[in-house]
RNA sequence: GGCGCGUAGCUCAGCGGUAGAGCGCUGCUACUACAUAGCGGAGGUCGGGGGUUCGAAUCCUUCCCGCGCCUCCA
């Protein structure tokens, strides 16, 4: 083995081997254990979310996998609608040419052929983060079948009448010209103003004032509302008011949902601009007056002058005349929220379109209930109020958009006006009985992209077609996902599972946090501060990562301070830290918060431990090339590394199944470095360099040294799968093993200390102890830690005697003690450095380097403390309602503590005394 | 309005029984698995107040302070 740790060569090498010998399909018959990947972009390329979950998705099926489940991790990719068709429509502009240049086939060639080029991306970096995902089974949401899957559920909703269409109020985006669903627009603040306008009464008698945020609607407004109770304004209902500009008269109505304490307590009403406004207009059976084109300009139902008009310019021209009429009353600065289009930032636009929607309250019941039951069930559990919010307030969801990438709607028109659903045009004709002379034509418009995904747990397995895998694999057992998108796709999955295949789609749904820059910012192309996983695999330099996060920048004025930042923090680029750091990062950050800090300092640490974890590889192997199947003895170290190795795996089955990562990673971490590491390894090295030490010893010490390496690599290999299996490879032989891969070999399981085991462990304790107290002199009195010193004992027990003896060779290598010696109750000890260890003393002469001062006051300043400590146990325990009331154990627990801090007390003053003699 | 967060300089565990880890800081060290290391050490009235409890970082708080995200008003 190399002297040190070199990821890169391990990892290509050993994924492709894995891949080549099929290891990730499903195989055995074990219990089905499944998880279906969220499908990334195929357009996309893999950002550290991605990177964050895949670990956790491939962890889990690793885990089980090696537990002996027949694991399935699907795999594929998300056709992504608007973001897709957005990027291919940019490539042509730099071409000069728009998408209707093309037409929509040609178009839609483009797409895919883009697909082609790209779409190998995600999968390339889903090899090199190690992803155990069954290839084979590789699924993309346009594809034949999934596709099918697409138009056979469209079909019987609308069959059912639980796809409808209708006209309603949409949010329309101007510049990508499509209807969005709710979830796809962002409001954010921004600074605005707040007018207040007069509308004359049309009985010529005064006027009403109206306040509105956005002037130009009024050319659209069909009424004025007032508070039913408002005393200011009841004598009025009923009475008109003349739209000035328009001159339309509009009647004052009365409904409960204005609000008499906001503004002036009257509000214009313009149902076919304002959500709020559309539900008073249907309530009162008000004309929907639209007044925007599809660019969100004014269109021809406007007064002259205003035809034509981008609607921000028909703002200010509407509040100039306002002003120019002497009608504008006030005009206030106010905040307002912009609704944007989340992927083309564009001011969304209510509109009135005719658009297709999922009656979606028949589906959101069922799927209420199954997490109300528990048939799901969330991690952390606190999403479900998340969840519930929205699904108690669900709206019917607007599943058409007027784009050409996507499922096309599987909808024809006669000319008559008639809608017909079905697969095929020729399903539609043979259905409805229509003659060949029945003109038809498809709706030109595509589903929403989350229709498909929404499928993705059973269409994944083939369905609406019968077969083994969807029987074997759905409902799957854990959907790992982020909680931004618990309601466009987690709740439609919930839906659509139980409606078309009878059951919930999951289990369990593990919501995990978003992975943010080390301020918490969000990581964005657009703030400059994104990272590839792959630069931190393999390092990149300053200058590609400054190409990385500069070009292609939608707003370029911000190139100046991104690289200003980007130098600042990584002044020399990034080194590499290869996959298994990064995994090991990731996992150790899936706590249960909801923001996580990507923090540099953490994966150097982790790359350290690989670095460690190798390096303690290299001591076993190079330490156990003579080993042989000759009689073996354990020696106590073997049996205490034995017990806490298996209190480690019982740790790890715990988190793994709570999904606390986290706690695995650092449970795993905590027993290689500090204790197989820092302790083990030093005891076996007296056993193992004895010149005329028993071979049946040295043998269990080298046999427990591979078998217990070996154990930790099954333990830490669905976290490192790579460096464990480079490791596993050479030390399989030597453990006897045949398998091929650490990969299909059995997870550990924890047997539990036997009580015959628990004496050696209490002596390695004990040991430990001794050997920390010496040190700990050591290090304070600032003495070399390779000079042997001698050690004399005060008030030891016959136990404790008898360990110092029994166990001396290990004092004396691990801990360099030169020698170990009793004093008698009546001797006077040498000047000396004291620790304790129990009721024993453990003293170290140095006659010459002590100062005695100095150790007067160390002592009197650990005295101090434990007294302290022991007021504190006094107190409670001289406290009445204490021992009444708390449980007797933690009573007794108490008195323990007194009666140790007693003794140690003791021990301490004993000590300062005799300093005080040598003065 | 709804959800959540505030613990060591930084990133975070702990969530009813005397405050923990990693990194950073700091002393001593090459004793060959590892200097990507070893061995010591310093550092925190657990945002503040109030309450419940024998006991609170941990539970409560239509009380403050600071910070996120989602939702809603012209």
């Amino acid at each position: 083995m190399d002297k040190s740790y070199q990821p890169h060569e391990i990892e290509s090498r050993i994924y492709a081997r894995w891949e080549q010998q099929g290891y990730f399909a499903p195989r055995g018959d074990g219990e089905p254990y499944c998880i279906m990947i969220p499908p990334p972009n195929v357009t996309g390329t893999l950002h550290m979310g991605h990177a964050f979950q895949d670990t956790i998705m491939d962890a889990l099926t690793r885990y089980k996998r090696m537990q002996g489940y027949k694991a399935l991790w699907q795999p594929g990719m998300d056709h992504a609608g608007i973001a897709t068709q957005m990027v291919v429509e940019r490539l042509l502009t730099r071409e000069g040419k728009s998408r209707r240049d093309l037409g929509r086939e040609k178009f839609v060639g483009r797409v895919w052929q883009w697909k082609e080029e790209s779409g190998g991306q995600i999968a390339r970096q889903l090899r090199r983060m190690g992803a155990s995902v069954d290839w084979s089974r590789d699924r993309f949401t346009m594809d034949e079948g999934l596709s099918r899957a697409v138009t056979e559920v469209f079909v019987r909703l609308y069959e059912e009448g639980l796809v409808y269409r209708g006209k309603r109020l949409v949010n329309w985006d101007p510049v990508l010209h499509t209807a969005l669903s709710d979830l796809e627009v962002l409001s954010s603040e921004e600074d605005g103003q707040l007018w207040h306008f007069r509308y004359p009464l049309a009985s010529g008698d005064g006027h009403v004032v109206v306040a509105t945020t956005r002037p130009e609607t009024m050319l659209g407004d069909s009424a004025v509302a007032v508070h039913p109770d408002d005393e200011r304004y009841r004598a009025l209902i009923g009475e008109e008011v003349i739209l000035p500009v328009v001159g339309r008269r509009v009647p004052i109505i009365a409904d409960d949902y204005v609000d008499a304490e906001f503004g002036t307590g009257c509000v214009k009403i313009t149902p076919a601009h304002d959500f709020n406004d559309y539900e008073i207009g249907r309530r009162h059976g008000l004309p929907m007056y639209n007044i925007l084109t599809d660019d969100a300009a004014l269109n021809e139902d406007v007064p002259d002058g205003y035809q034509g008009l981008d609607r921000f310019e028909a703002r200010d021209k509407i509040v100039s005349e306002f002003e120019s009429l002497g009608l504008l009353d006030k005009v206030e600065d106010y905040v307002v929220k912009i609704p944007r289009g989340d992927r083309s930032h564009a001011v969304v636009e209510p509109y009135l379109t005719d658009q297709w929607y999922v009656s979606i309250r028949p589906l959101a019941e069922p799927a209420i209930e199954a997490v109300e039951s528990g048939r799901i069930r969330f991690v952390p559990e606190t999403w479900t109020k998340t969840y519930f919010d929205w699904m108690y307030n669900i709206q019917d969801w607007c599943i058409s958009r007027q784009l050409w990438w996507g499922h096309r709607i599987p909808a024809w028109y006669d000319d008559a006006g008639n809608v017909y659903a079905g697969s095929s045009e020729k399903d539609v004709r043979d259905r409805h009985g229509l003659a060949s002379d029945v003109v038809l034509n498809q709706d030109e418009d595509v589903l929403d992209t989350w229709f498909s995904s929404a499928l993705w747990p059973f269409s994944t397995l083939g369905w609406p077609d019968e077969n083994r895998a969807l029987d074997e694999f759905y409902p799957g057992s854990v959907l790992v996902t982020g909680f931004d998108i618990i309601f466009f796709w987690v709740a439609r999955m919930i839906m659509m599972g139980i409606k078309f295949m009878g059951d919930v789609p999951f289990r369990e749904v593990y919501i995990h946090g978003l992975i943010r820059d080390q301020d918490g910012q969000k990581m964005s192309k657009s703030k400059g501060n994104i990272l590839d996983p792959l630069d931190l695999i393999d390092g990149v330099d300053l200058d590609t990562l400054l190409a990385k996060r500069t070009t292609g920048l939608m707003q370029e004025h911000l190139k100046p301070q991104i690289e200003k930042a980007t130098r600042k923090q990584f002044p020399d680029g990034i080194p590499a830290f290869g996959c298994d750091a990064l995994r090991y990062t990731f996992a150790s950050l899936a706590t249960t918060g909801r923001d996580i800090r990507f923090d540099l300092g953490r994966i150097e640490g982790y790359k350290f431990f690989c670095n460690k974890l190798w390096n303690a590889a290299r001591y076993v192997l190079m330490n156990t090339a003579d080993i042989d199947q000759g009689e073996t003895e354990r020696s106590a170290a073997d049996v205490w590394i034995g017990a806490r190795l298996d209190e480690t795996v019982a740790a790890v089955h715990e988190h793994f199944g709570t999904y606390r990562l986290d706690l695995a990673a650092q449970a795993i971490y905590e027993f290689t470095w500090h204790e197989f590491c820092d302790w083990y390894l030093e005891l076996s090295k007296p056993v193992l360099q004895a010149k005329d030490g028993s071979a049946a010893l040295k043998r269990g010490t080298q046999r427990s040294l591979v078998d217990v390496l070996e154990t930790l690599l099954r333990l830490l290999h669905p976290l490192m799968p790579f460096i464990t299996e480079e490791i596993w490879q050479q030390l399989a032989p030597r453990a006897g093993l045949e398998g091929d891969t650490i990969m299909l070999q059995p997870f550990p399981e924890a047997a539990g200390v036997s009580d015959r085991d628990k004496p050696a462990v209490a002596d390695i304790e004990w040991v430990r102890e001794f050997i920390l107290g010496v040190r700990q002199i050591r290090g304070e009195m600032d003495v070399s830690p390779g000079k042997p010193v001698p050690v004399l004992l005060a008030n030891a027990s016959r136990e404790s005697r008898a360990r110092a003896t029994r166990y001396a060779g290990l004092l004396s290598h691990v801990g360099r003690v030169q020698s170990v010696n009793l004093i008698a109750d009546g001797d006077e000890p040498p000047p000396a450095a004291t620790a304790l260890i129990g009721e024993m003393r453990l003293l170290v002469p140095m006659a010459g380097i002590i100062d005695v001062d100095a150790e007067r006051r160390r002592l009197e300043k650990q005295h101090g403390k434990v007294r302290s400590d022991l007021e504190h146990t006094l107190a409670k325990l001289a406290n009445e309602d204490f021992l009444n009331n708390a449980p007797a154990a933690v009573v007794e627990k108490e008195r323990q503590r007194r009666a140790e801090f007693e003794t140690t007390l003791k021990q301490l003053s004993e000590q300062l005394e005799k300093l005080q003699a040598l003065g």
